[in-house]
DNA sequence: GTCATTCCATACGCACCCGTATGGAGTGCG
DNA sequence: CGCACTCCATACGGGTGCGTATGGAATGAC
């Protein structure tokens, strides 16, 4: 019965860790690009003062760098650990698109990331996850037997395109003509079809 | 013979006109986005002062709004006129992406434009020219024979990737593995032939 | 309870940008 | 020349965000 809750009827005002301010900071990030990852319009969303921020950081970089780990990590290995499970690079890559078609519009982050990718601080970041995304769709074009021009080409037709929906769905939404969610998962049906046409056997080379 | 130069040898000094500071804008807006349209930092590029801005527009918001009229304007006029005169829409289809594509990593407006479009005067401008865009892609695949949900599906795809191949090729100048300009058009001429994959006749109905 | 440690609130200086006010160059016209 | 008009330079106040300094509250060890 100790007096502990003297002035607490409209927040918490439990203490702060650094972890909360880089969860904060990911949020923001994926609301307003790096530009809205400020100290002071963050403490006070958070209900505190720059005082808790100072504490747990050194300045403002180091905020936006755990922020970009944060997402960073939780991105990629989300995505990639998924598929893991999956033998058949076919269905790894119907799996993938679906997906990451179906999340796009609940993905501000990625496209706040790359909006921001001129940014001293997140330029190696992103550009390091989009090579890893690339690298793993070409493998997978390749483990399906196209020839290596081919599978650079379907997965680069892949990938662009992957990025350009997540693009439009977050920034533009409604604009996409796919209805709902039958007329997205019949798209995904219809691109991944075109992406596997004339795939030859898995493994085999292509030109001998 | 009248003394009309007299500490002109660093920077031409002539006066400005409301056009310059709008041209000046839009270069900065391919640059930084909106962020990068601000007043004093122009002044000083211009080697200015922002006395000679407020003479010329009201606010920043006129200024932000100038540049973006000039951007619509240029930008979706030029490529769309530069298809009329091709009748054949499979080589329209051809024209439009073999050009967006050369074009693409040399655009950042277009990026910019889109990265900042939660912008309140942004929004309005990209989603018009993005649905535009998007209506002429679709009419072209449906001028090409495909069933209506057919047209929209392949449009989706090539404008995805279109938008998608753009900011990567601005953000991330060296990631898409197409090497140099002939990868490129092998590239376009793979993307086109996929997206016309299964062409019906022209004008002619799919499903009788 | 005492006390040291952890964590936060407040106040301050600095820098940047917006918008306004005002005086003064520059130019064309009589 | 003189004068009006166009255009720009400078100075100022307000607002916001970064980073620092410093005192004080909250918490755990004893």
């Amino acid at each position: 019965m100790t007096v502990r809750y003297r002035m607490e009827m409209e927040r918490e005002r439990r203490r702060l860790s650094a972890n909360d301010w880089a969860e904060a900071a990911l949020s923001a990030l994926g609301k307003g690009g790096v530009a809205a990852v400020a100290v002071e319009p963050l403490a006070t969303a958070l209900g505190t003062t720059k005082g808790s921020f100072y504490w747990h950081f050194a300045n403002r970089e180091a905020l936006i760098e755990a922020a970009l780990s944060l997402w960073e990590q939780r991105f990629t290995e989300a995505t990639i650990s998924a598929l893991a499970a999956e033998p058949e690079p076919a269905a790894r890559l119907r799996m993938l698109f679906t997906r990451v078609s179906r999340d796009a519009e609940h993905n501000p982050a990625a496209v706040s990331v790359l909006a921001s990718a001129d940014h001293a601080l997140v330029a190696p970041v992103v550009r390091r996850v989009m090579e890893r995304r690339m690298a793993y769709v070409v493998s997978l074009f390749e483990e399906l037997g196209f020839p290596p021009e081919v599978a650079v080409q379907r997965a680069v037709l892949g990938l662009t395109a992957y990025v350009g929906h997540n693009q439009l769905a977050v920034r533009l939404p409604g604009l996409l003509p796919l209805g709902t969610q039958d007329g997205l998962n019949d798209y995904v049906e219809a691109a991944v079809a075109l992406l596997l046409h004339d795939a030859p056997g898995p493994s085999a080379p292509a030109t001998p």
